[in-house]
Parts: structure tokens; C-alpha cells; sequence
RNA sequence: GGGCUUGUAGCUCAGUUGGUUAGAGCAUCGCUCUGAUAAGGCGGGGGUCGGUAGUUCAACUCUACCCAGGCCCA
């Protein structure tokens, strides 16, 4: 990694006598872009095998279990993937740097509706007649083929965002393997009884014929005109009596099976006086059919429970001897806000038709075939299309005199997403995994996972727990793991197979690949003794988040394979997922864990929000109103959008506004200074030939021991976010360390790194030692964050013979030796003094080149003990000739004093109002003596000096100011030899920025010579502050005349005056 | 319609068990520094804390209702 060998500037004075070598660090090339280096970094990766070493020297360890759920790969990955890749990066690199061994498998979601919808297209089929009549074969084939087409893509794109993890060797829910494990999941869970079959009223889609989850159905709707008809129903055994009823589906009147009332609600019966008829119908609705008082006569009003059981004539002949049928029932469901308040029943097309219907023992009827054509059952609509049938129902209604009223409605009426066609309600037969008497084991396996945040899992998913309903796990389509029930058509047995062995034991064959095209033709002679039927497997495919939540078995061909590997290993340490998750995969991983083991899947979940584009919307390829994922890694970096991402309220399932802005100022506020610190070390460790085995780590200097003091309470803190999934925690604490590390430790470490060696080689060896050893810890610590701006620096600052990778390190643990929290606020007081002083410059506007003779500076006894140390380094920092301390400062400030209401409020109660009154009238004496550490009594209570705030407020105009218990003044009178010498200080300070400018290295000697027409400046560069000019700008001569031979010429201005500077590299 | 959640400066977000001058970063304006810099520092302006009502000595914080957005469910 390091080629260049250099000679050895510590020769001289090497203690370690190496002599002529030392190995050197790599310079930095300035021209390289962030994106340029992460691409170098993983090729380094992909050429060392990093990730596999990472495996391979951890695989003895404690196992972290991590869980990766499966994306579908029919489309390319998002800014919802990469989050969650990120997260899934970051925390199993954390632990594998902590020593635990974490298999990161990918996973590959390959079955279910996606897929099949995109091959239908691709194929041009329309629904399942056109399936089955191309063949299943064909369209799983072509789905097997398809559903991978986008897995190199999100390869190189999860490879590009840092992620390590193993895509040779994933998992795909189509393995033959995963399968088998499904199946053995389900057997498990039917060996407890909790397998049945029932009908369920599910929106369904004629187009693709197939039913759709409510989810599904809600995600189009749209505004359509209907029929609105109102019928009546003959009752029976009264002359011309009717039931009204209104219905916006005409189509489902030949399967009227009952009638429905309300038990509370009032009805009138009534005669109609147009058409000399009595209806029944609610009273509530009165006011909607009949406009005007006259146009009909009230003959009784009764409750609905009076109307129960009354028997009506069907409205069509199809059904007329359905057992139990057509009759007024009762139910709470009916409302009076439409129709009018008697509800036609057809129990196959319409969820609580269906559910009351069965109460009441009416078997459902449903004549419509899969495309929803009306079958022989129905012959005067016999093929005619549901929908399509309204009309020929209505019209034949009103020939027969049945039909009241006929309108149009326009509502909001659900569409299938895929096909565009209206959903009808319908019954459809399905299998069902019964949860409902698991709630409470639910809860309780919840209660042991640890939610990031909290509240997703307490109430968001513990509510939903709490109202878990039975699991209809069955499709009615064709892609998908194979429901491994056999049932024999003669007698209704039904087998379940839990394995290959024993599906190819009872059919003496054996079987291949699981798919339904090649397991449906898998028939068995009937287990049940004395029956001959054949067995044949259920049409019906798992409901895929089955397969999802089976993957913790899945992946590991469990119980076939890994057996104690995979008890070991269960539940997973850690998954991350999205918060729209809540009802899928960190529920059907709970449902099927808890059934199965009695316990939770996973110990640790972070949740992430969604991401939005920056407009508040959702992203949208159409709208464009986001960049692209590759365009910002390639613009900031992976890095920078990862650190990003994590930092964001996405991490604690909030939603985030993707901002391209807030990427650019991860890389402006944190890999940027840390990259500048990094190449301030390289720079000057090369100047000096420092080599890294020299470091001695431990420092007498004060401000080296502040900064790895600092360093390991970062660590610290790190590690406490980091051990509790707190991922939002942690950049915020990394970018107040960078500040400390660039603003305060470099700039104020500048001198010592530009002094000469031989002048103190083991004050020159500290600094060196100190900066070495905080970035590369801080590498170390990053690592899981950034793993390659990190990789980058570990390669070029770390020992030889160590780790070759710095995800190959130890994650710093902290060294609570170096942490000194005395320290750390003696820095801080500093750091506020001289804050206080750059802000009374700026505000007299003094610049800091200018010395100024005195400050003084006020603050309590023992702050000053702490802070007075740091005279010297205040002086520099402020440009100060001296500085006066003082704990007394009435002379210059006021006090003010102010209740601390925290404290107090307690003391005082309702009386705090009085008391603050009291506190801010007392006099100065008792404030100056409160402020000193006496208590002073407040209406009769005691009040200490610390339940209390004083204020300091400059008494005079002059340059004061109080911060907190601090107070800075500065003396701004400038005398001619203050100011000559900041003449000085400009002019060295255009030297140096032409030395630059004109490329010099810096340790290059020069020839300076000057000209200008201001004699006070002349003399202060000439004369008065030669050897300061000298030194600073490493000049071997000055002369204040430019000769024509001097190539390097410029003017620049100073105080008003202009100043030529001519410069000539020196001879050595 | 229900559960959960969000609403604080132009933008992105902090804000402890309620405590009185509501903070930070970015942006903007002014000043300034620079021999590590794709930089840095200091300062100014900018807020009825979504709204209304209540509880309290005291509400951004607690309660109720309402408004707007999001996720999940119906």
C-alpha cells in the first residue's frame, strides 16, 4: 500500500534508531472524488475477499443472528431498499467488529401477484382461462425465468451502497428447500388443529379471476355510475303487502336468499296511495321516497324484531326451495342512512348477508362462474356477465311489476389495480390458519422483542395483536408455494404432506420440483381405509407472506437441515424493516413463530419511516421529483447518503423528505472535515517522516489528553447507541466530536505540527501520536457508518502486520483511563471564554489580526482555578497581549437574579408567583452576596445560590459581555505599536497567501522583497517586525525594493495601502 | 370510520418527569479567518410551537375537541 520509501527525518534524533527508512503514508490525491474512492475501496474489498474475511475470522464466535427480509426483484431497488439495506449493513457490521459472528444471507422474494401480473402482461393473458389454457407449466416457467431478471441490477446497487452480504449464497422462496420447509411449517401447524376451511366474502376480480386481499381492493377506487332500484317483495299470505327494498346491484336479486331488519329501528307500514299498495319499510326513510304528506297514509308503526321471521314470495323462481330461505331477518348492520332500512340478503355477495345468512342456516348460492358469467342455474340470464345482466334483471323486474323505483347513482365503488375492472363482493372458499384464540401468547411473544422506536411494537402492532383475526392463507392462483393438502373426492379425506419424503412415499414416485404445474399431476390412492378415491392436491397456492414468515425456517431447510444450527440461532438478533411491515412480515414471522415455538422471531427490530420525495409526496418515477439513487451515490457518495439516511427521522419510523441538499451537507459537515483532518495528519506526518510505530498514545500535553479524552466518551456513547439500536443517536454525537477534532484540537495544535523536530522531538512524537491515534479510532468507530471513507484512512494511517481491512478491526471499546470529565469542562470554560472574546471582536469589529493590550475576565473562584492554566493558549486564540482575572465583577456588570422555576416551583407551589416577584426585588447586596454562594430567605423559605439564575448585564458601553456565570472585557484601545504589528501580521499573512498561490511547497525558503508607498507599514515589515515577517513566511532575506529579475509579482492591499510583494524560491 | 403517528424559524429537525428569553444545522445578510480545507469562525434578522378550549402558580410539553399530512386496517 505504501511504495514510497522515503529518507527518515527523525534520523537525527530517532530514539528508535531506525536510521535511513521509516515507512511513510500515502499522500493524498487531491483530485480524487469521493465516489472515485469508494470505487477504488471495493475493489480492494472485492480483491481481498473483506466481507469473507470478515465471516471467516468470526465464524468460532458467538453467532449474531440476522434475518433479511425478501424484496421482490421485479423492479429495481429504491430509496425504501437502500434505507433498509443501510440498516442492515450498519448494525451487522457493528457486531462483527464486536467480535460475534453475523451470516448475512440475501433473500430473494420470488413468488406471488407481482410476478405473475408482469409474465401476464408479458404473455398477453388475461385471466385464469387463458392461463389454463396456455398451461401452467408455461406461465410458471416463464415466471421461474422472469423473477430474477432485476437481480444483477440490485446486486451492483447494494454492492455499490458498502453493503456486505452474501449473495452467492442467498435464498429464494422458490427453492426447492425453502418449499419444503414451508410445507413442514404448515403440517406443524395442522397437527395443532388450526388448519380449517371456510367461505369468506373477499372482493374479487372477474378479469383475473382471482379474489383480492381488502388491502388490494382499497387501492382503487373510483367514481362510477350504478343502478339505484327500489323492489318490492311480496309478503306472504297478505293480499297486496310488500317489503320495500333498494339495491344498487341488481345483479344480485336472483341469489336473494332473505331480507334484513333492524331489531331497533322503526317501521311504518304504510299505504301507498298512487298505486294502492301497503309497504313496509323504515320510518326514518319515509321522508326520501314519498316527497309530499298525501301521497301515502300510515297504517301501524312496528320495531324491526316484529318483522323477523315473516316469509316473502322470491322475486325469482331459481332458488324457490332453498332450505330456511326467504324470510325477514334481524341485525344490527342495517342503518336508515340509504335504502330504506330492509336490506336484501344474497348471502354469496356480501359480508354480513354471508355472515347473518349462516347464523341463520341459509346455505349460500352463487350462480356465476369464474369470470362471473351467470351459469344454468340462472337461465333467463344464463352467460350473460353479471354486470351486463342489470339491465335484462331490471327490465324483466318492471314487466313483472316488482320494480318501485328506478334511478342512477354515482359512488365511490372499488376497481382491481391490475385489470381495471369493477371488484364485485363475493364468497370464496378458502383455507384459514385460526390465530384469533392466540392473541394473548401473541402479546406475550411481543413483549419480548425490543422495538426501535418503542411505540411501533407497545401500541401500533400490540393493538393490531390484540384484534388479530384468522389468517386466510390460500390463493386461488398459480405462482406460489403449493398448499400441501390432499384430498380424496370420494370421501372427503384429507392428507397433509409435510415433506418430500412423505409426499414420494404415498405416491411410490419421486417428486421434483414443488410448483403446481408439477405437483398438481402428483395423485395417491386414498389413505382411508376401504376407500378407493384417488388423492388430489388443493387448487390453492400459500398466501405469500406465509413464505415470508416462513423464512427463518426456510432459509435453513429447517427441520431437514441445520438442525441445531438453526435452534441455536433462533430468534434472530436483528431485523430491520419498513413500518408498513406492521401487518406483514413482523407479523406473519410473530403468528408462525409463536404457533410453532412459542416465542417471537426476532429480539431486536428497527423500524424505518417511508421516504418522500422532497415535495411531501410519494416518489414517482412519472413526476421525476426525485434524483436518482445512482446519480447521488455518484455525485456525494454512498457514504454520505448512508450517513444521511440514518441520520434522518426515518430511523424512528417517521417519514423523511428526501432532500438531494441534505445529502450535500452530511458530506460538507462530516466526511469532508474529517477527510481535511485526516490529510492535516498525512501531510505533516510526511514532513516529518513520523512513522506510525512510534506512536506512544499517552501525551503530557493537555490539549492532546482533552481530545482522546473526548474520544473515548465518544466511543462510549457510540457504543451505549449503538448496543440499544439507537442508529439516530449516534451521528449527532460524531459531528460534535468532528467539531472538537478540527475546530478546537487542529487548529489549535497548528503551532506544534509546523515546529521543528529537532526543537522537541518528543513533544512533536505527542501530537503526531495523538492525531494518529484519534482518526484512526474514530476510523474504526465509523466503520459500520462509513465504510469506505473509514477503509480509505484505516489503510493508509494503520500499523503494518495489523488487520488488513479496518472491518477486520475491534470495535474501540472505551478506555476509561483516558476519559478525564475535569478536563473536558476545564476545555469547555475555555472554549466559552474564548467565544465570548471572537464575539466581542466581531461586534466592535476589530479583526483578530489586530492585537489588542488586555482582556479581563470574570467568572467564579473555582471555574478560574480550572481555566487560568489555559492563559497562554486564551491569549493566542484572542490575540491578546494580557489578560487580567477577576472573580468580582460589579465593577463592570449588573446582577439580576431570576428564580429557577424548576427548583422553586416545587418549594413555593402556588406561591411561586409571589416569590419570583420577592427574588427579583432584592437589593444588589443580597443579590452580589446570593451570587457568592449565601442562601437568602424568600418569604420565610430559604433559597440557595443554585435555585437560582443570575444574569450579568454590562453596566458600560465599553466591550463587555457575560455569558452564563462568565464575563469577557475587552480593552479595544489600539496604540501605534499594536497596530504596526498588525501591519505585520497582514503582510505575512499576503506572503503566505501568495506563497500558496504561486505553489509553493510549504517548506520551501523564499527571497521576499516588497514595495509600497506607506512609510508606516515599510517600517513595520522592514524594521520594527523583521524577524517576525522572517520567520513566519520562512524568509531567508527581505528587502523592500522588488528587482526587475524577480519573476513572482503581486500587489495587494493593506490598510488602504498598496503593497507589491515580489518572491524568489531560496537556494537550500 | 378505527388504531398508531406527524405538525416548532424559509428548509431539515432538537426540545428532559410541565418551570418563564423555545434551540441547532442549512439558507439569507453583515463581519472575519485561512501554510489541512470541497473549508472554518463570529454576529444579525427570522417563531402567536397546526387551531380552539381546559387543567395548573406555570403549558411547545398534560387533557378534550377540531384542522392538515402519513402508515396500517375497515
Amino acid at each position: 500500500m505504501r511504495p514510497n520509501l522515503a529518507l527518515c527525518h527523525w534520523s537525527k534524533v530517532c530514539w528508535k534508531n531506525c536510521k535511513d527508512t521509516c515507512i511513510m503514508f500515502k499522500k493524498l490525491d487531491k483530485s480524487r472524488t469521493f465516489p472515485e474512492m469508494e470505487k477504488e475501496v471495493l475493489v480492494l474489498w472485492e480483491k481481498n475477499k473483506t466481507f469473507e474475511k470478515s465471516l471467516e475470522q468470526t465464524k468460532a464466535k458467538k453467532p449474531f443472528v440476522f434475518y433479511d427480509g425478501p424484496p421482490f426483484a421485479t423492479g429495481l431497488p429504491h430509496y425504501g431498499h437502500l434505507l433498509a439495506g443501510t440498516l442492515k449493513d450498519i448494525v451487522p457490521r457493528y457486531w462483527t467488529m464486536r467480535g460475534r459472528y453475523v451470516e448475512r444471507r440475501f433473500g430473494w422474494d420470488c413468488h406471488g401477484l407481482p410476478i405473475e401480473k408482469l409474465v401476464q402482461d408479458e404473455l398477453g393473458l388475461k385471466g385464469t382461462p387463458e392461463i389454463l389454457n396456455k398451461g401452467v407449466a408455461l406461465f410458471n416457467e416463464t415466471c421461474r425465468s422472469s423473477v430474477l431478471k432485476y437481480a444483477g441490477a440490485w446486486r451492483t446497487t447494494v454492492t455499490r451502497m458498502g453493503r456486505f452480504v452474501d449473495f452467492n449464497n442467498d435464498y429464494k422462496t422458490m427453492d426447492r428447500t425453502f418449499m419444503e420447509s414451508v410445507w413442514w411449517v404448515f403440517k406443524e401447524i395442522w397437527k395443532k388443529g388450526r388448519v380449517y376451511k371456510a367461505h369468506r366474502v373477499m372482493p374479487y376480480s372477474w378479469a383475473l379471476t382471482t379474489p383480492l386481499s381488502n388491502f388490494e381492493a382499497n387501492a382503487n377506487y373510483k367514481d362510477v355510475q350504478d343502478p339505484s332500484i327500489t323492489v318490492r317483495f311480496k309478503i306472504k299470505g297478505a293480499e297486496n303487502e310488500y317489503f320495500l327494498v333498494w339495491t344498487t346491484t341488481p345483479w344480485t336479486l336472483p341469489s336473494n336468499l332473505a331480507l334484513c331488519a333492524g331489531p331497533d329501528i322503526d317501521y311504518v307500514k304504510i299505504r301507498d296511495t298512487a298505486q294502492n299498495a301497503v309497504y313496509y319499510l323504515a320510518e326514518a326513510r319515509l321522508a326520501t321516497h314519498y316527497k309530499k304528506p298525501g301521497e301515502y297514509e300510515v297504517l301501524s308503526r312496528i320495531k324491526g324484531t316484529a318483522l323477523y321471521n315473516m316469509a316473502y314470495e322470491p322475486l325469482f323462481p331459481y332458488f324457490k326451495d332453498h332450505p330456511n330461505a326467504f324470510r325477514v331477518l334481524n341485525d344490527p348492520f342495517v342503518t336508515t342512512e340509504d335504502g330504506t332500512g330492509i336490506v336484501h340478503m344474497a348471502p354469496a355477495y356480501g359480508e354480513d348477508d354471508y355472515r347473518i345468512s349462516i347464523k341463520e342456516n341459509i346455505e349460500i348460492v352463487d350462480p356465476l362462474d369464474i369470470e362471473a358469467n351467470f351459469t344454468g342455474m340462472v337461465p333467463d340470464f344464463s352467460g350473460q356477465h353479471c354486470k351486463a345482466a342489470d339491465k335484462a334483471i331490471i327490465h324483466m323486474l318492471k314487466s313483472q311489476g316488482k320494480l318501485v323505483h328506478q334511478s342512477t347513482i354515482v359512488h365511490s365503488y372499488p376497481f382491481c389495480d391490475r385489470s381495471d375492472t369493477p371488484l364485485i363482493y363475493r364468497a370464496i372458499e378458502a383455507w384459514y390458519i385460526r390465530v384469533e384464540d392466540l392473541r394473548e401468547k401473541l402479546c406475550a411473544s411481543n413483549e419480548r422483542i425490543h422495538w426501535v422506536p418503542e411505540y411501533v411494537g407497545s401500541k401500533r402492532f400490540g393493538n393490531w395483536l390484540k384484534e388479530a383475526k384468522d389468517w386466510n392463507i390460500s390463493r386461488n392462483r398459480f405462482w406460489g408455494s403449493c398448499i400441501p393438502l390432499w384430498i380424496c373426492p370420494a370421501c372427503g379425506h384429507v392428507e397433509c404432506i409435510g415433506s418430500i419424503k412423505e409426499l414420494e412415499a404415498l405416491a411410490s414416485r419421486t417428486a421434483g420440483d414443488l410448483h403446481k404445474h408439477t405437483l398438481d399431476p402428483i395423485t395417491f390412492a386414498c389413505t382411508r381405509s376401504g376407500c378407493s378415491g384417488a388423492m388430489r392436491r388443493t387448487p390453492e397456492v400459500f398466501d405469500c407472506w406465509f413464505e415470508s414468515g416462513s423464512m427463518p425456517y426456510g432459509q435453513k431447510h429447517y427441520p431437514f437441515e441445520n438442525k441445531e444450527l438453526f435452534e441455536q440461532g433462533f430468534p434472530a438478533d436483528f431485523i430491520a424493516e419498513g413500518l408498513d411491515q406492521t401487518r406483514g412480515w413482523f407479523y406473519t414471522l410473530l403468528v408462525l413463530s409463536t404457533i410453532l415455538f412459542e416465542k417471537p422471531a426476532f429480539r431486536n427490530v428497527i423500524v424505518n419511516g417511508l421516504i418522500l420525495a422532497e415535495d411531501g409526496k410519494k416518489m414517482s418515477k412519472r413526476l421525476k421529483n426525485y434524483p436518482a439513487p445512482e446519480y447521488v451515490m455518484e455525485t456525494y457518495g454512498a457514504d454520505a447518503l448512508r450517513m444521511y439516511l440514518i441520520n434522518s427521522p426515518v430511523v424512528r419510523a417517521e417519514d423523511l423528505r428526501f432532500s438531494e441538499a441534505g445529502v450535500k451537507e452530511i458530506l460538507k459537515s462530516v466526511i469532508i472535515p474529517l477527510w481535511n483532518s485526516y490529510n492535516f495528519f498525512i501531510e505533516y506526518a510526511i514532513t516529518d517522516g513520523w512513522d506510525p510505530a512510534r506512536n506512544t498514545v499517552r501525551s503530557r500535553n493537555e490539549l492532546d489528553r482533552w481530545i482522546l479524552s473526548m474520544l473515548q466518551s465518544l466511543v462510549k456513547e457510540v457504543n451505549a447507541q449503538m448496543e440499544s439500536y439507537n442508529l439516530y443517536k449516534v451521528v449527532p454525537a460524531v459531528v460534535d466530536f468532528i467539531d472538537d477534532l478540527t475546530n478546537w484540537y487542529i487548529r489549535r495544535s497548528r503551532g506544534r505540527f509546523w515546529a521543528n523536530v529537532a526543537d522537541d522531538p518528543a513533544a512533536k512524537n505527542e501530537c503526531h501520536s495523538t492525531l494518529h491515534t484519534v482518526l484512526l479510532t474514530f476510523s474504526k468507530v465509523l466503520a459500520p457508518i462509513l465504510p469506505f471513507v473509514s477503509e480509505e484512512m484505516y489503510q493508509n494511517l494503520a500499523l503494518k502486520g495489523g488487520p488488513a481491512s479496518v472491518h477486520l478491526c475491534e470495535y474501540p471499546m472505551a478506555d476509561e483511563s483516558h476519559i478525564d470529565p475535569e478536563l473536558e469542562e476545564r476545555m469547555r470554560l475555555v472554549r466559552a471564554v474564548v467565544g465570548i472574546g471572537n464575539a466581542l471582536r466581531a461586534k466592535h469589529n476589530i479583526k483578530n489580526r489586530q492585537p489588542l493590550p488586555l482582556a479581563t475576565v470574570v467568572m467564579g473562584q473555582r471555574e478560574q482555578s480550572m481555566v487560568r492554566h489555559y492563559e497562554q493558549l486564551i491569549r493566542e486564540e484572542l490575540n491578546i497581549k494580557r489578560i487580567d482575572w477577576a472573580n468580582d465583577a460589579t465593577a463592570i456588570v449588573s446582577l439580576t437574579v431570576k428564580p429557577n422555576y424548576r427548583l422553586l416551583g416545587k418549594k413555593f407551589g402556588p406561591r411561586m408567583k409571589e416569590a419570583a416577584v420577592a427574588i427579583a426585588a432584592l437589593e444588589p447586596a443580597r443579590v452580589t452576596e446570593l451570587a457568592n454562594g449565601t442562601p437568602v430567605s424568600i418569604l420565610g423559605v430559604a433559597v440557595e445560590p443554585g435555585e437560582v439564575v443570575v444574569e450579568r448585564t454590562s453596566l458600560t458601553s465599553g466591550a463587555i459581555e457575560s455569558r452564563d456565570a462568565i464575563t469577557v472585557a475587552l480593552d479595544i484601545t489600539i496604540s501605534e505599536e499594536l497596530f504596526a504589528e498588525s501591519l505585520a501580521l497582514e503582510f505575512k499573512n499576503r506572503v503566505n497567501t501568495m506563497r500558496k498561490e504561486i505553489g509553493l511547497d510549504k517548506e520551501d525558503r523564499i527571497r521576499l522583497h516588497f514595495e509600497t508607498a506607506d512609510a508606516a507599514l515599510a517600517a513595520a515589515i522592514g524594521v520594527r517586525y523583521r524577524e517576525l515577517v522572517l520567520s513566519e513566511t520562512l524568509a531567508t532575506f527581505l528587502d523592500a525594493k522588488i528587482p526587475g529579475s524577480v519573476q513572482e509579482k503581486k500587489e495587494y492591499i493593506i490598510n488602504d495601502a498598496p503593497v507589491k510583494i515580489g518572491i524568489e524560491k531560496a537556494q537550500k
